[in-house]
DNA sequence: AGTGCTGGCTAATGAGATTAGCTTTCTAGC
DNA sequence: GCTAGAAAGCTAATCTCATTAGCCAGCACT
């Protein structure tokens, strides 16, 4: 039998476009294996099990993910890099919303997965550091950024906006959200 | 041997017991009757099969949240309502996060499941429309409002919060940037 | 051509979901 | 109290999937 080539990457890859097309549900050493031509026992000589795998799976959308934020967020600052993170990040969304879903939430001690993980705060980081925050302030704010991007994420990924109304326009009234929570905040007429 | 007494309820209430002390992870059917004191197959009598036990759960989960999100909106108004909201919202959270986390993402066909989301949009709908908001914008804005406390949520839950910085006050600039965002905007300055 | 590593395979084990079919316990009605 | 039938449990069996063990062939380098 000629060999396939495969590799702990060309495992990956064949995850990815598996959850891609069929959903994170259907994500199993099984459905990978014959997705990549191989039989499932072979697929241990790349990853170590199936949690391996998903671990793997989560570090690539972690980088593909900071990758386009960093792209979106160069060169720009405050409100309009923070726009430009938004709108990246909601694109990455919808372009794989089967990968995003798929991603690990739990967290886990892999160092390579907390690295990601930092890697992609320290691009959000950046860009609140370009209004005057510091210390506990700029983590609060950090947290503020990622529930509501996140939160929009998940639940678009998942098809949990079941209304017909446009979500492009929700998503722009979310970054404004965000942004005017970046602010100094006018009094408050209750 | 003497009749357990279960009933779909209790298989329910077993379920709810099990990833609220070990997390959503471990929510097997074999699991599940172990605790309930009886044999995988008798679960059968009672759910149709996991799907449908995990809906159940979900379904519970969806009820106990609407009920407390009801009590702490009755009597109160605008941003005194939203605040009381996003509060009681977290503090199911805080409670069960288990529970919380082990909710069906996916959009489900059963009626009970959409009736149970619509009585929990329901109730941030009445509180929305404490603002001047109608047609589209309720929509909107009940967009965000769930982006940011589900996305706050499911962080938290999953503990995706790493840093040791107070969880409460983060949440209380997220109310703040919640109902910052429900205000006409001040013009921006970049 | 020879050797060793590597990647692939088959066989086997074990967990968990699900189905079939049997048995026992209640409950209602007599 | 006695019994028929439904309901609730159980065991046995099947299927899928994850995982391990152990075998064998292809490839790289001598």
């Amino acid at each position: 039998m000629p060999r396939v080539g495969l590799s702990p990457e060309g495992v990956v890859d064949a995850a990815i476009a598996l959850v891609d097309e069929e959903g994170p549900a259907v994500l199993t050493l099984a459905a990978v294996a014959a997705r990549a031509g191989v039989a499932t026992p072979s697929l241990y000589k790349h990853v170590r099990n199936l949690a391996e795998l998903r671990r793997l799976l989560t570090l690539r959308v972690l980088d593909e993910l900071t990758e386009r934020l960093t792209t979106a967020a160069l060169g720009r600052s405050r409100d309009d890099a923070v726009q430009a993170l938004m709108r990246a990040y909601r694109s990455y969304v919808v372009d794989h919303p089967g990968r995003y879903a798929a991603m690990e939430q739990a967290p886990d001690p892999d160092p390579r997965l907390q690295a990601a993980s930092q890697r992609l705060l320290d691009v959000i980081l950046a860009v609140l550091r370009g209004y005057d925050l510091a210390g506990a302030d700029l983590v609060h704010a950090a947290r503020c950024f990622r529930s509501a991007v996140h939160g929009f994420a998940v639940l678009e990924a998942a098809g949990g906006f079941g209304l017909p109304e446009d979500l492009e326009t929700s998503y722009q009234r979310l970054t404004a959200m965000v942004i005017g929570g970046l602010h100094p905040h006018p009094p408050s007429r209750g």
